[in-house]
RNA sequence: GUCCCAAUAGCUCAGCUGGAUAGAGCACUUGAUUCCUAAUCAAGAGGCCGCAGGUUCAAAUCCUGCUUGGGACACCA
């Protein structure tokens, strides 16, 4: 639509032109305040500018109205317009706001280690990176979603570890001495419970055991992992495993010796990564041999360039932030353009329940399960509250405003709406296809604004994929099902004279709102 | 100490590639139902946009400095 309405402009404007959104609709559809750039150029007052440009602009069949007030232009758009361009939006729900585009993109996003369930600060990263996923490819990109299991490293080891020490602690009586980092909550109990059922007792009995534990235990919660993230809709293209990757590392360490990315120094190797602007250089091979996580995360980056994709997008948690510079500096060690990687940080959450405020960590075992928040209000409501803020700021919100079934729960209001609309087809004993040739005409104000802002998503989506505020789109939702609400009871639909313009205005709003949930992973209702 | 993120209504947050009177939801006050789900709608009240400078015709938005809060600064992942 935007687009469409700049074609128009370019024919009377050779400029760039900035088309906005009225504040408020009654101004018209969009508006633009080109005329203020143009004052110095011409040499003019801005309104005497847009009074002149209004005038040759009148006449496209696109615009019933061209304004010019303030210095700014105001365009409403034409019946005829707003009518062909529902029509077609109608016969074509499945192709309405898609979009043509051809860059490959590869997004990794979770990739938590295979220690334990899934917590609440996962799940925010889970639902941008899915959500992310279902707009691109809509959108028409090629994308592949990944996640990156680290299956090697001494985290598996301590998971190993503490489930071998639980089962002499419980199993054996043996006071154990527990290490700083291992892992607690009762997971770790019923894992040790799960290995003394399978491999019997004695596996608690002979240190050499841990490493069976450590990668049987690894398999299990990965599947945990795994079933967590389809519980809210999010599946993955591909898991990529660290350890495997390190088949690849006689050959990625040979070429970043000859590109002189690494350097020998006190019987390690070290990572020359302050060359390209990290703060220090880091170490890749301890004195022992054995690889740090950096060297994973270069062989991995190395495998994820030689896929050869157009852009590559990791969402990490904020506290990654300073890894950055030196992955991006192996990348580019690596020949690579590390300019084709963008991370995309996402903030911690903090959760209340009743005002009541949750601190999560991961080792400790008072974290807040994402599964425990997905049985509490449900994966539709999860996956809004995550959507309606920016990703990088601080979330903090209350469960219990999920479980109300009114007004102040955003997702039951924007179903309640898509619901009112079918509700409306059923009574009027009406369907889709009775109204969509009916002609709009003579559209008063308000059934213009609905209809226009139904159209938007297009433009919604676009804006909210490459921005990666996904904010936009729940912000719309939320919008056009006010939009909803307030015509329906503003006209009494069925039976009226206007009952066929109606529902096919209504219509058109409900698809908007459908794709829209659609996309941010939700199923709209027909009744509640 | 260095770096990142934030600071907007009582609360949770949008708005930030500069543009019209700074918005939404919740909470609060008032009103609307012989009629398609009032599970809704309407109206009201509520703001030194953290502070101080600067750039500009125009600053919540950009720049600089400061204050406050959160986070990161591993041979852990």
């Amino acid at each position: 639509m935007k687009k469409k309405v700049l074609s128009v402009l370019k024919k009377h404007i050779d400029k760039d032109i900035v088309l906005e959104k009225p504040k408020d609709l009654n101004f018209g559809h969009f508006s633009t305040p080109i005329s203020f750039s143009l004052a110095k150029e011409y040499r003019k007052s801005p309104i005497l500018i847009a009074n002149e440009l209004s005038k040759t602009l009148q006449n496209e069949s696109i615009f019933c109205g061209v304004d010019a007030i303030k210095g700014y232009i105001n365009f409403t758009l034409s019946d005829d317009f707003l009518d062909e361009y529902t029509t077609w939006a109608l016969k074509n729900e499945t192709n309405f706001a898609k979009d043509d585009k051809n860059e490959k993109i590869l997004l990794e996003y979770v990739s938590a280690n295979p220690t334990g369930p899934l917590h609440i600060g996962h799940a925010r990263g889970a639902v941008l990176g899915d959500t992310l996923y279902r707009i691109a490819k809509h959108l028409g990109y090629k994308i592949t979603s990944e996640y990156y299991v680290n299956d090697a490293g001494s985290q598996i080891e301590m998971l190993g570890v503490s489930i071998f020490l639980n089962g002499q602690n419980n199993f054996l009586n043996i006071a154990v001495e527990w290490p700083k980092e291992y892992y607690k909550g009762d997971y770790i109990n019923d894992l040790a419970f799960e290995a003394k059922e399978k491999f019997g007792i004695e596996i608690f009995k002979d240190k050499k055991n841990i490493s069976k534990l450590s990668y049987w235990a690894k398999d299990k919660m990965l599947n945990l992992i795994k079933s967590n993230l389809k519980e809210c809709g999010i599946e993955f293209d591909n898991f990529v495993s660290e350890k495997k990757l390190y088949d690849k590392w006689d050959e990625v360490f040979d070429k970043l010796k000859a590109n002189q990315a690494v350097y020998e120094k006190d019987g390690k190797w070290w990572l020359d990564s302050e060359k390209y602007g990290d703060e220090k250089n880091r170490v890749i091979i301890r004195d022992d041999g054995r690889p740090t996580y950096l060297a994973g995360d270069i062989i991995y980056h190395n495998d994820k360039f030689e896929r050869e994709y157009d852009k590559y997008i990791n969402i990490w948690g904020a506290d990654h932030h300073g890894y950055i510079a030196r992955v991006k500096a192996a990348i580019k060690f690596l020949g690579y353009d590390e300019n084709k990687l963008e991370v995309i940080l996402s903030q911690m959450v903090s959760l209340l329940k009743g005002g009541e405020p949750y601190k999560m960590s991961k080792r400790a075992g008072n974290f807040i399960l994402m599964s425990d928040v997905v049985n509490d209000i449900g994966s539709d409501a999860l996956r809004f509250i995550f959507l309606t803020k920016k990703s990088d700021t601080h979330l903090e919100f209350d469960v219990d405003m999920f479980k109300a079934n009114d007004s102040s729960n955003p997702i039951y209001y924007i179903n309640y709406a898509h619901a009112r609309v079918h509700q409306l087809f059923e009574k009027s004993g009406k369907s889709e296809k009775d109204i969509i040739n009916t002609k709009l005409l003579n559209l008063e104000s308000d059934e213009k604004n609905i209809l226009f802002y139904s159209l938007l998503l297009p433009e919604i989506l676009e804006d909210a994929f490459s921005q990666r505020a996904l904010q936009k789109l729940t912000e719309y939702l939320k919008n056009l099902a006010s939009f909803v609400h307030k015509f329906y009871n503003e006209h009494r639909v069925v039976g009226s004279e206007k009952e066929d313009i109606y529902l096919k205005i209504f219509a058109t709003a409900a698809l908007s709102i459908r794709t829209g949930l659609k996309l941010i992973g939700i199923t709209a209702k027909n009744k509640m």
